[in-house]
DNA sequence: ATTCTCATCCCTCTTTAGAGGGATGCAGGC
DNA sequence: GCCTGCATCCCTCTAAAGAGGGATGAGAAT
């Protein structure tokens, strides 16, 4: 909190639309002062650095460097930011990787004023905030266990519609190993072919498109 | 437009967030007023016949009812309303969808206010404003051919892992059948095999998740 | 030292997918 | 009337996919 009692926020979206709406909820509120706007995860990490605001509203998906990567990097600076992760919820995934960059926060795009100014405050005062529905999605996830790396690299071959033999060669792995992941893979996500997995993958988080 | 010489703005975007952002930016045109707010498709519609707006800024992805169904049925009740599309573009289903439902405009919404605010006056005019990188996908989408209705229902079911067989079943068709349907939408998408058809379907919007 | 996970490779077997034919009926356009 | 597109069904054949085994080495954890 600055000296002068107001939290200072750095928004961070690339959308102008979003930041607009951001700057305008936050300016109806007395104490609270926007300090920068950033249009990307690089923006935002400059950006950090020049003003050093109490908080950072950190979109997850923006172009160049995403909010994952970004408050990682932020947090290395200054391992005392807080920021609150802003997002439209796309999957589990990306709450689960927000929170071990280091966010303290995570609010979905579709909050309304009511529920966004209190998510600040409680952020900027150090705390925690997730929401109950977030949260519970959470508690539940553990039911989904994560993929490995390499498992990862075959998911993100087999969505561009790639034969296992394909895969395997780009990995330089054989085209048995292969499978073997996507036998591992299917029980992970808990779908029972190739097809399914792409639909699951892009719905919980774990490819982007 | 009306007689003070305003234009009158009817606000369609189920995130809060974006709603306010669109505010504010209207606000800062001497010449524009916002005249309502809607957070889906039935009450953008409800509120037109209410409002009587100059222009519809209309979110293409809403829930209850969408930003083309409700274009749909604004346009049947008043043919002369003009509705500018805003979207994150995902794919060009939905800008072709949306132009066909007698939307004049289309914007983005990683759009700044320098081309939102211009698309506005230009719609409300009466005239048409298609961007220039939309434009050319359009024109390039001449390529992509359309599917029909039966081969979307199978794609439908193709995302969700289902086999040829058991689309077939829930079709009351055969899975020969469900092969030839597969087979043309391979050729349409221009992609090899069902995985990469997922894929491909999602990120032209002819699939929604 | 031993257990565990990960990544790797291999084999067999059954089912499925996909390509490439051919064929019918029906609706709409010219 | 004829042609084209759509939807339907059928057959064959080859190449994948996926299930279910077994096996090894590296590294981390206990």
């Amino acid at each position: 909190m600055k000296k002068d009692g107001n939290i200072g926020i750095l928004v961070a979206d690339d959308h102008f639309i979003v930041r607009m709406g951001l700057i305008g909820l936050v300016n109806t509120e007395p104490n609270m002062v926007i300090v920068g706007e950033a249009a990307d995860g690089n923006q935002a990490v400059d950006l950090y650095g020049k003003c050093k605001p109490d908080l950072v509203l950190m979109d997850l998906r923006m172009p160049i460097k995403d909010g994952i990567e970004a408050t990682i990097e932020i947090r290395r600076q200054d391992p005392s930011a807080r920021v609150l992760m802003l997002t439209t919820f796309d999957g589990d995934t990306d709450i689960h990787k927000a929170l071990q960059a280091g966010a303290q926060g995570y609010v979905l795009k579709s909050a309304t004023g009511q529920e966004l100014i209190p998510a600040i405050q409680v952020v900027a005062a150090g705390h925690r905030w997730i929401p109950k529905e977030i949260a519970k999605r959470l508690a539940s996830r553990k039911v989904f266990e994560e993929l490995t790396s390499r498992e990862e690299q075959v998911l993100q071959l087999l969505v561009k519609g790639w034969a296992n033999k394909q895969i395997g060669d780009q990995l330089n792995i054989s085209e048995y190993t292969v499978k073997d992941h996507l036998k591992s893979v299917f029980g992970k996500l808990q779908v029972v072919d190739r097809t399914e997995a792409v639909t699951a993958a892009i719905q919980r988080g774990i490819i982007h498109l």
